[in-house]
RNA sequence: CGGGGCGUAGCGCAGCCUGGUAGCGCAUCUGGUUUGGGACCAGAGGGUCGGGUGUUCGAAUCACCCCGCCCCGACCA
């Protein structure tokens, strides 16, 4: 391709509104631009990355078994209805009614239009195993779109499902599938860790998230120091050595003013971790639904909403208002679990605890000597606390640790939660109508590319892994002279004829402007000729790393080719 | 939706406080000189100042409303 032929469109400030630095780099290297809110144009520089990510993940999925298909992007909204997503998925579901007023909706997910398809056409246990997937664009009315790529509206999306006439196939399907996942990020040269998560809203029983491991990724991730356990911290279990306060008689306060758990320790020169914290929570679904809760955490611990959403079975949980505190008969900023008139839910290491410091639930005054087994009896205890580093771990007890991360791919074991529901019935060995068992398999196409660049770039730019890279050589062209153009095209077309991605860049610039927007770009190899060299017949092969040489223009094709079979670089 | 910030040429910004009819850098176009790391000189084009209403002799500037964008919280690939 040359270069003066593409639409290309650097910029050479970084855009305003980018913060992330993969957002800022692909809008600067002309890859991306905005159109509305969490939507953008794919330009083709990112459509040819786009491409070749697919081209990895089609490769390797269909080496391990799986098919491709490809699902609509408009759904009916009966499907939803029937599979009990309809109000659960909320607003985010896009809704439309068509000319007809058929209630439709953008697919966000296509669980029910698999389950749908596998339904009508599912007679027999012989049919299974069985493995779809597509890649398709979806969309999500994201509350809050933001970081470009990283967590767009409309994004591209690789989603898989499998159905299985038990669960043991289930379960070897999904470690089949967990593996692959595995060599694709690992041929994406990305610093990724599988951890154990939460199921959120598709719901089933046991799911890993895969995440790339970044400074601005929007997850917390715990991992242990000393093996192989790794969790979100939405789900991540650990413990830690709490000293044992010495059990006292309940004795109040004056703590004037005085709210927040580090202040109140400071105030009474106790450790934080002899605080008892109080949250005042409005649950949101289940058995508690509408109604107000408490729970408790030590001082110097963070609750975990997810976790205390698991241990009350409930869809969502949303701070109380201060009239809903006092509702319960609490004082905003001296909220205690003494006496407060709702379910009361303590972390599970203030099991048996004495000696603690809570709020008195009267202005201006704490509690001292609380001890949980004593005074505190109608308490339920799960686990609630979020892991901090240098906890330690349940395995094996070393540290842990706590990363950011950037979530591009899941692996889900249903079960039969939308088999069920959809009614993916089959005939089994024995003859008798059986649900199918169901697992599901997501990878963020187009957030990978984002996430890649949040890995691989430096100050001049994007620095592709050689298997990803729009073009894997950047052919430049320095000088007007007739012989170096005509070197130039020469060796451009001897590239082409070997198969070689390469993007000549032949435009009327000056050097610096082609080097800075190469390397912006991030192509990962150069190849520049100019007219000094040429008279000695040299040309300069450089790797984006910096390394350069000076090699025989004979020599050059065959020199490029050997260096792509090194890095791994297909075509 | 709640909290914070912002909207002036393709991009990055100044001007606004204290009203007088829009400016800088980069990019673009023309001509020339340059040509191994984002050149220089000369000239040119390009703006409903996000939109509306109001105040005023006069609004980018003041007031009110609306729209859009970015950041922080709940969602997730």
């Amino acid at each position: 391709m040359r270069y003066s032929k593409l639409f290309i469109p650097t910029l050479r400030d970084d855009p305003a509104d980018a913060e992330v630095i993969s957002h800022k780099l692909l809008l600067r290297a002309g890859y991306i631009r905005r159109v509305t809110s969490g939507v953008y144009d794919y330009l083709p520089l990112a459509l040819r990355v786009l491409r070749k990510i697919e081209a990895v993940i089609r490769q390797e999925l269909n080496r391990s078994g799986a098919q491709e298909l490809l699902m609509p992007m408009v759904q009916p909204c009966e499907l939803w209805e029937k599979s009990g997503r309809m109000e659960k998925y909320g607003p985010e579901l896009l809704r439309f009614k068509d000319r007809h007023g058929h209630d439709s909706c953008l697919g966000p997910t296509h669980e029910e239009v698999i389950s749908d398809l596998v339904a009508r056409e599912l007679r027999s246990y012989k049919q299974l195993p069985m493995n779809l997937y597509q890649i398709q664009t979806k969309f999500r009315d994201e509350i809050r779109p933001r970081f470009g790529l990283m967590r767009g509206r409309e994004f591209i999306m690789k989603d898989g499902y499998s159905f299985h006439a038990d669960d043991a196939c289930l379960a070897a399907e999904y470690d089949n599938m967990f593996a692959t996942y595995c060599r694709i990020f690992e041929r994406f040269g990305l610093n990724f860790r599988p951890v154990e998560a939460d199921c959120g809203s598709i719901g089933g029983n046991k799911t890993h998230e895969f995440h790339v491991l970044a400074e601005s990724g929007e997850d917390l991730i715990a991992h242990c120091s000393g093996c192989d356990y790794a969790a979100n911290v939405e789900k991540a279990v650990s413990e830690r050595s709490v000293q044992a306060f010495e059990a006292a008689t309940l004795q109040s306060v004056d703590t004037p003013n005085v709210t927040s758990a580090e202040d109140v320790a400071a105030l009474l020169s106790l450790e934080p971790s002899a605080l008892l914290k109080t949250v005042v929570y409005r649950v949101i679904g289940g058995e508690n639904d509408a109604t107000v809760i408490a729970a408790c955490v030590r001082g110097d611990d963070q609750l975990q909403e997810i976790k205390l959403i698991h241990a009350l079975a409930a869809d969502g949980v949303e701070m109380a208002t201060d009239e809903e505190v006092q509702s319960i008969g609490g004082v905003s900023g001296f909220i205690g679990p003494q006496g407060l008139s709702c379910k009361l839910l303590l972390d599970q290491s203030l099991n048996e605890a004495a000696g603690l410091v809570a709020g008195a639930n009267k202005k201006d005054a704490h509690v001292t000597g609380l001890d949980t087994a004593r005074d505190l009896d109608a308490a339920s205890f799960a686990d609630l606390r979020e892991t901090r580093a240098g906890d330690d771990c349940l395995k094996c007890g070393s540290a842990i640790e706590l990363s950011r991360g950037i979530e591009v791919g899941q692996v889900f074991a249903l079960g039969t939660q939308y088999t069920e529901s959809m009614e993916v019935m089959f005939q089994n060995q024995q003859g008798k109508r059986a649900v199918a068992t169901m697992g599901c398999y997501g990878i963020g196409v187009s957030r990978l590319m984002a996430a890649v660049v949040e890995q691989c770039n430096d100050d001049s730019g994007i620095s592709w892994p050689p298997e990803l890279a729009p073009f894997q050589l950047g052919l430049i062209t320095m000088g007007k002279s007739e012989e170096v153009m005509q070197a130039s095209e020469t060796i451009y077309q001897q590239l082409l004829d070997a198969g070689i991605d390469v993007l000549w860049d032949e435009r009327k610039e000056r050097p610096g402007v082609k080097f800075k927007d190469a390397e912006l770009i991030g192509l990962p190899m150069q190849v520049v000729i100019g007219d000094r060299g040429l008279k000695a017949g040299l040309v300069e092969m450089g790797l984006r790393s910096g390394e350069r040489n000076e090699v025989a223009l004979t020599d050059i094709v065959n020199l490029v080719i050997d260096q792509l079979k090194t890095s791994g670089s297909t075509n």
